[in-house]
DNA sequence: CATGTCTGCCCC
DNA sequence: ATTCTGC
DNA sequence: GCAGAATGGGCAGACATG
């Protein structure tokens, strides 16, 4: 018996509307319940809007799907900015306008509802289309399906696309739900979905053998894992404290954590978010192949860009060797990578995740080269323990991360055992130049702030006509002033509305649903790093900015320069590769 | 062929 | 990635 | 304390467009 996506829809709908966690779990228990076990795993991708990971590559986003709606509906890009505004949602918005301006249809009268399995092979065939063309042929093929649904099943069909659902239910209450609908312990379920990493596929595996089949789902080589997380201690000594006065510290390196897995001679590398970057790295398979001593294990490290002898280079330098498959030999002359290893969670057939991390580390220093494993120090001592974190900033590093000694290899957020130490650099003081209403939530208010720093120089530093938006909010200014960021993080929702009244009084332009604004009000600003930027033109941009507060006691000419912005970055890296920066 | 736009359970 | 909010 | 939502800069690749 299958199951019509209008069902589902209306499941989604009433999750929208309800508030209580336990009460969504319990919608969806029944739900699940319902469902035959072929369709199962398509309920659980399309509740919670994710397919797992390699099974689909849409290649269709916000620009795909907003030029489908205005060419179905032949409304103006007011119209839709009119709409959208109103909610903050493009399936929403899709949704009333389809009502209001129906679609031509083909439909005939014996046209049967959608199912499940239905829309899963279109979200396929989306998938399948690659090469020239494709772009239209997926455009058309999601055309000609939109058409002949209700409008409350495009309004889901598009945040599948999308991924984003905003009914407050996700994976993990997706757990919940799976575990109370085949009487499972949860963490058995939670478990299962971390090694398969397909939530669905378990679902399903419940469905057909019932719930001692499940217990036989364990971590197998060549199918990674999801990565423990996690969380934030502001020093050392508050790690000390948090872990029960004794713990692991290891220094925090900047570069891409990676999931190695070897059986035999077969090497692969996957992502954090489990994707396979084999390609990318050869000279890090040769070392794994040669300089570990076992024949099947998992490992866990980090990947970051040196030079060739071995110093930190920014954090920029690794993605340029991500995921690149063209000009790869060249761009590995110039970029060295160093390997550095912090996990055992596999060996030799045996598992080892559910084991301490001390023993786990400890089986790792046996089979690894000493120069592969992060630098380590065991203390109860929070001077030690802060001096070690200065030995990682000096070193070029971003700080240092705790792990409790007995903690097992936990997936997910949940059941932080590590905690992260960075290092705080000083915060500027920067002008809002232009703000952004949000999406979803936020729709009704500016909560995305262009952040730019005083422009000492007569001239632009690049002479070129403005490009992007910040460019244009500078022309505007006549580079008095000089975008460097962009934030909506560090202020709560209460004071996100106060300033957009503030904000509402000082609009200078409006551009669709950015405004341009006078130079009034100023923030002070944290960040994690200054990068060099492509996108800005003075050059630089601030790497995870987000606002500490609102300096009503500053006006805009106390502001910081461009000047000090450009000094901050070239200090980040005169202990360790400022020469190498130069070209 | 060069340049621009869009996308990524992208990476952080 | 970081941050805030509701349960 | 967890889970979810809302968003940042920058990178390469794939495809579209001129």
């Amino acid at each position: 018996m299958s199951t019509h996506f209008i069902e589902l829809c209306k499941l989604c709908e009433q999750l929208e509307k309800e508030a209580s966690r336990n009460l969504k779990v319990n919608i969806v228990v029944d739900f699940l319940r319902k469902i035959s076990s072929e369709e199962v795993k398509f309920a659980v991708y399309f509740i919670t809007g994710k397919f797992p990971s390699n099974l689909l590559t849409l290649n269709v986003g916000y620009s795909t799907i907003y030029q489908i709606i205005k060419k179905l509906s032949n409304i103006s890009d007011n119209q839709y900015l009119t709409e959208y505004n109103k909610t903050g949602d493009m399936g929403e918005t899709a949704k009333k306008i389809f009502e209001i301006y129906p679609p031509k249809t083909q439909k005939t009268f014996f046209e049967q509802p959608s199912t499940l399995t239905e829309v899963y092979e279109i979200f396929q065939k989306i998938a399948e289309f690659t090469g020239e063309s494709s772009r239209v042929k997926k455009q058309r093929l999601i055309e000609s399906f939109l058409s002949k649904i209700t409008p409350l099943e495009v309004k889901y069909f598009i945040k599948n696309l999308i991924g984003e659902m905003r009914h407050g239910f996700s994976e993990g209450l997706m757990e919940e739900a799976v575990a109370k609908a085949f009487n499972v312990e949860l963490e058995k379920v939670r478990l299962a979905s971390m090694v398969t990493g397909d939530l669905g596929k378990v679902c399903e595996f419940l469905k057909i053998f019932g719930k001692d089949g499940i217990e036989k789902i364990s971590l197998t080589v060549f199918q990674p894992i999801k990565p423990m997380l996690a969380d934030l201690a502001k020093n050392p000594a508050e790690a000390l404290i948090r872990h029960g006065g004794k713990t692991s510290f290891e220094f925090k390196l900047d570069g891409v954590r990676i999931q190695i897995h070897k059986k035999n001679s077969n090497v692969k590398i996957f992502s954090r978010r489990l994707k396979e970057v084999t390609e990318a790295f050869p000279e890090i398979v040769e070392k794994i192949k040669h300089e570990i001593k076992a024949d099947s294990f998992v490992v866990e490290g980090e990947i970051i860009p040196t030079t060739k002898n071995g110093k930190p280079l920014p954090f920029q330098y690794i993605m340029r060797r991500y995921g690149r498959v063209k000009n790869l030999e060249k761009t590995i002359k110039n970029i060295a990578t160093t390997l550095y290893l912090f996990d055992l969670l596999y060996l030799d057939g045996e598992v080892l995740i559910g084991k301490p991390f001390y023993e786990r580390r400890k089986k790792l220093e046996e089979i690894a080269p000493n120069q592969m494993l992060t630098p380590q120090l065991i203390t109860s001592n929070p001077v030690e323990a802060e001096k070690f974190f200065e030995e990682a900033i000096k070193n070029g590093h971003e700080g240092l991360v705790a792990k409790q000694l007995e903690s097992a290899y936990t997936p997910g957020i949940r059941g932080k055992k590590w905690l992260k130490i960075k290092k705080v650099l000083e915060t500027l003081d920067l002008v809002i130049l232009a703000a952004e209403y949000g999406h979803g939530y936020r729709h009704d208010w500016l909560s995305d702030y262009y952040l730019a720093a005083k422009n000492l120089e007569v001239k632009p530093i690049f002479e070129k006509d403005y490009v992007s938006f910040a460019d244009y909010v500078e022309k505007i200014h006549n580079d008095r002033f000089k975008v460097v960021g962009k934030t909506f993080k560090g202020l709560t929702d209460e004071e996100i509305k106060t300033l957009t009244g503030k904000l509402k009084n000082l609009i200078l332009e409006k551009h669709g649903r950015a405004v341009i604004l006078k130079p009034k009000i100023v923030v002070e600003v944290a960040y994690s790093e200054i990068q060099k930027s492509p996108l800005y033109s003075c050059g630089y941009a601030l790497r995870f900015a987000r606002i500490v507060r609102i300096r009503e006691d500053k006006t805009i000419d106390e502001i910081d320069t461009t000047e000090k912005v450009k000094e901050i970055f070239e200090k980040q890296f005169k202990t360790t590769t400022s020469n190498f920066l130069e070209r």
